[in-house]
DNA sequence: TCTCACTAATTGGTCAGACCAATTTGGTCT
DNA sequence: AGACCAAATTGGTCTGACCAATTAGTGAGA
């Protein structure tokens, strides 16, 4: 019955209907470069005949595809497309089948990640009330050394929220919606220090009280500088094709 | 014969079959909020009846629409999803069909692409070789102050593809790519103080050729900085509902 | 009058088969 | 080799049908 809190937590999308069923498969195939970029996807018939299935279901999953931004589609066929020219919703999937760049990628996330929570705290600095502010501090006082469930990730990712509501910049909460679903809940747990942690998060709640848009920004960087460390060590210690082609 | 100028340079999308055509028609109503968000779409029947086609391609339509987040299927009726949620497809469109948000809206570009190029540039320059300095050095070259043709935006933004190429963190590419598919090209020509960017230019070849990150990324921030500036006048002088509701 | 259970209508999901227009392909001729 | 042409392939459009799940409506009972 509850296997929902599993699965919503890895793997995380389930086909809803044929279409996506047959995208999926598609897509990961793509993804782990069955077919080159460039080359000609299967016809609509044979993908047909390949899935027992009918076209209506394989052209919505050819649209899943195009809209996705890994395959073109044209009259006369459909080709594929450079992973580097599709949409952030490649990323989850990418997460979950190429365990060679799986490191790598998180690692990369992490330095876009870094900057975009720093540049929402500034943001939010910048014209927040004292009210908002309050609120924005009161998230920190959530950690809890001693409870591994309230974790300077989730703190991190909370603020990250809570700080765009303030500054309501709509690009940056875009980018923030595509970052979260297709990263946040693929991550494995990661043992930090906690007293570490506790520092940041001390930073950042005097940063946020003294409306102090730098002490707030750096101490972001700061943490995330930490996390890409710890990161690499561990891809390093565990080899696996780190600044690989992909 | 030759529109294809003119249709790319604004209004990008032109649809290219009849389900894009449909879709396209949908989401520019959701977005100018002609449904409120938890609404319920026009059945598909509904659709097939309004736009005189067919439920194969009335069904495309809607998955695209699921694709970009502004609609959430599900057996027994579509309900429309918050702007908020959707992907940054949704930008594009929204530059061109909402005037009111349309200043507003840049100026949250501009902070978010400021602090992603100065991301970049910071990462190129921790791991460019010396001939990919050179290189990215000389697309400063190309500025010419006289020339309207080399402007400073056009430069920033083959920079910020250079920078990317070095490093080569995909998350920062897809992102970049969102971005620039969406924004570039329907910005409108500005004048700006050939003498100040001339200014920022140098800064940031230098930048580059000594290998200086500091240098570069706040040349970066301070140059987007006087563009946010300069985007905040002109839309005070035509005040069209500066954060406003969207 | 309100609530709940049941029924009927609506809706999305799936499927088969057909025709068109454009592209692609393969062969032929120069 | 290269240009050209005809045939096969491919995506685009359309029709009509049936199923399963949801939704909305109705009526019985409290």
């Amino acid at each position: 019955m509850n296997q929902s809190l599993h699965d919503i937590a890895s793997k995380a999308d389930s086909p809803k209907n044929r279409a996506e069923e047959i995208a999926f498969i598609l897509r990961d195939e793509i993804l782990i470069g069955q077919y080159r970029a460039g080359e000609r996807l299967p016809s609509e018939r044979d993908l047909v005949a390949r899935f027992n299935s009918n076209r209506g279901a394989v052209r919505e999953a050819t649209k899943i595809l195009s809209e996705l931004g890994l395959v073109s589609i044209q009259p006369g066929g459909a080709r594929i497309v450079a992973v580097e020219q599709a949409t952030l919703a490649v990323l989850g999937p990418l997460l979950d089948m190429r365990e060679e760049v799986r490191p790598q990628l998180i690692i990369e996330f992490v330095e876009v990640f870094s900057a975009l929570v720093a540049l929402s705290a500034r943001l939010a600095m910048s014209q927040a009330t004292e009210q908002e502010r309050h609120n924005l501090a009161a998230i920190f006082d959530r950690f809890d050394p001693e409870r591994e469930s309230t974790d300077i990730r989730s703190i991190m990712a909370e603020f990250m929220q809570a700080s765009i509501d303030i500054h309501n910049n709509l690009v940056l909460r875009l980018i923030g919606n595509g970052l979260r679903s297709q990263i946040m809940g693929r991550l494995d747990q990661t043992t930090s220090d906690r007293a570490s942690d506790r520092a940041f998060i001390d930073a950042m709640r005097e940063g946020v009280l003294s409306s102090n848009a730098d002490l707030l920004a750096t101490t972001v960087i700061r943490h995330f500088d930490e996390a890409r460390k710890r990161l690499i060590e561990q891809a390093e210690i565990n080899p696996s094709s780190l600044r690989s082609k992909r």
